[in-house]
RNA sequence: GGCGGCAUAGCCAAGUGGUAAGGCAGAGGUCUGCAAAACCUCCACUCUCCGGUUCAAAUCCGGAUGCCGCCUCCA
């Protein structure tokens, strides 16, 4: 069996080979410099990450690379609006955007390109455009003249003579041959200038669009087509189309071989953006949910479906990740058991329906099924002192093999500390002498260290 | 107006022709000093609606309805 994946651009699930049998090359939208990133965003961080994981999981070397945009118009406001500079602004919300990737279990890919430190690269993009005809410079701003790109619209399915112009944007603020046309550079604004955020060249005092930078970037890391470009389904018009512009003009080429498009996430039922509050990264993390459980809650969803956002579903990522440490905690302390002699069956069947959920265009509520009917019998058989503790690093090492994939796992022992560990030893001696209030009161004790305890049978 | 996506239990969600996975919540039970956890049992004759094809449809075809996203510098 392959692995099978929707490719935005056929709307057909297809098997998946990449160009090269021994490695994948990714590129994902990265997130924009101006603001910590809220949920929304960290959705299509999950999901890429999830595909990063997976594809590597199959054996592939991953060459992954995620743009992070730090030339943009909301970046010179924002800093304007903290007085802070631009140069500041923008490393302040970088590192909150790297600590909200490493709570949310986000593996490192290989680049997070800046958009500023290839501003060369992307002008001379735009000088290749202009030499073959696709672009043209108006009132020193660059555009990309769609009427010579015969397969623009064919990724997002837009019949150009039928779309509503002007529906999100003020016409008046340009002067394309055709509003239609996309821009490229854009020309700064006098307040910009004086700041001196602009980049000079032979046309004029610019700053480059967000799909040149993006597909700059892709081009410039991955080569003219990559296997795999992955987004959210609110970029493919117009941003993914023209990226696929650019390059298509530029090379003749394919930008991406697939692409994928994740969902959005809906507060109310409507899509979270900056306008909506509370629902950062941070935000969450400081009241009180840990990454893994954004993690998870993100993740559980199949990512063509919209992932809702409310308390309730946060908690009951919650509970469900508490049945999985539950399994895992109740591992650790099998210490006597029978051996089950299915074992190697049960782990071979966990392994199996897992690869065939996912590889099923990442079926990740088929690949949790299976996940949670391994734990039911789990543990049925550890209750039922089914088990022998040399069987327990077997099933642990299968639990970790999916979470290299999910990432949501818990494997760390129950109880180092020492002080926790004392605590549980008082008690138990409380019990053993039926000293009940004396019992109670330390499990209160243990419950505000953040211990919960789960009581074996008394064995006196 | 155009293009695209989605619709399955109280909630989330898998299932693309042959008796409706899994999770959360809920009810009863086992176990327990009491709890918690775990385990067992129960919880959609039905898949937004209306037609059609078929021995057989949540699944295929036609139509309708509802919700959401995008429509060219918000990023």
């Amino acid at each position: 069996m392959g692995l099978a994946l929707f490719n935005t651009r056929t709307h057909t699930k297809e098997n998946f080979e990449p160009q090269r049998a021994d490695r994948v090359t990714l590129y994902t939208n990265g997130p924009t410099a101006h603001a910590p990133i809220h949920v929304g965003d960290a959705r299509r961080f999950v999901f890429a990450d999830l595909v990063d994981r997976y594809l590597s999981y199959r054996g592939f070397k991953i060459q992954h690379v995620m743009n992070i945009t730090d030339l943009d118009e909301k970046i010179f406001h924002g800093a304007d609006a903290t007085g802070m500079s631009p140069a500041d602004f923008v490393a302040r919300n970088i590192a909150a955007f790297e600590a909200d990737r490493l709570a949310l279990g986000l593996r490192t890919v290989e680049h997070y390109p800046l958009s500023s430190a290839h501003v060369d690269d992307m002008v001379q993009v735009v000088q290749q455009l202009v030499a073959k005809g696709f672009a043209y410079e108006k009132l020193r701003s660059l555009y990309f003249d769609i009427s010579r790109f015969d397969e623009y619209g064919h990724l997002s399915g837009i019949d150009l003579d039928k779309i509503k112009l002007g529906a999100t944007v003020d016409l008046d603020d340009y002067e394309k041959d055709n509003p239609r046309d996309f821009t490229l550079l854009k020309r700064v604004k006098l307040s910009e200038l004086k700041k001196g955020l602009y980049t000079k060249t032979a046309w004029g005092n610019v700053h480059p669009s967000w799909p040149l930078q993006c597909a700059t970037l892709a081009m410039k890391y991955l080569g003219e087509t990559c296997d795999i470009h992955i987004a959210g389904r609110e970029l493919l018009f117009p941003l993914h189309e023209n990226e696929i512009a650019i390059a298509g003009a530029l090379n003749k080429k394919p930008l991406a071989r697939f692409w994928l498009h994740c969902d959005r996430v809906l507060a109310d039922g409507k899509k979270i953006d900056d306008k909506v509050g509370g629902a950062t990264v941070q935000g969450l993390l400081e009241s009180g949910w840990s990454g893994r459980e954004l993690r998870f809650w993100l993740l559980c969803t199949h990512y063509h479906k919209p992932v809702v956002f409310s308390a309730e579903r946060l908690g009951e990522a919650r509970r469900t990740l508490q049945r999985l440490d539950g399994c895992i905690a109740g591992l650790a302390q099998i210490q006597t058991g029978t051996a089950f002699k299915e074992l190697d069956q049960l782990l071979y069947d966990l392994k199996s329906g897992f690869n065939e959920a996912l590889e099923d265009d990442l079926n990740i509520s088929a690949a949790l099924a299976v996940i949670f009917k391994v734990v039911k019998e789990i543990n049925r058989l550890a209750s039922g002192h089914q088990i022998a503790a040399d069987q327990v690093p077997a099933i642990v090492s299968a639990f970790k093999g999916v979470d290299a994939v999910l990432g949501i796992f818990h494997f760390e022992p129950v109880h180092t500390d020492p002080n926790v560990r004392q605590l549980l030893d008082q008690r138990q001696a409380a019990r053993q002498a039926k000293d009940w209030a004396k019992a109670d009161a330390l499990r209160h004790e243990l419950e505000k260290l953040g211990v919960a305890v789960r009581d074996e049978k008394l064995t006196t």
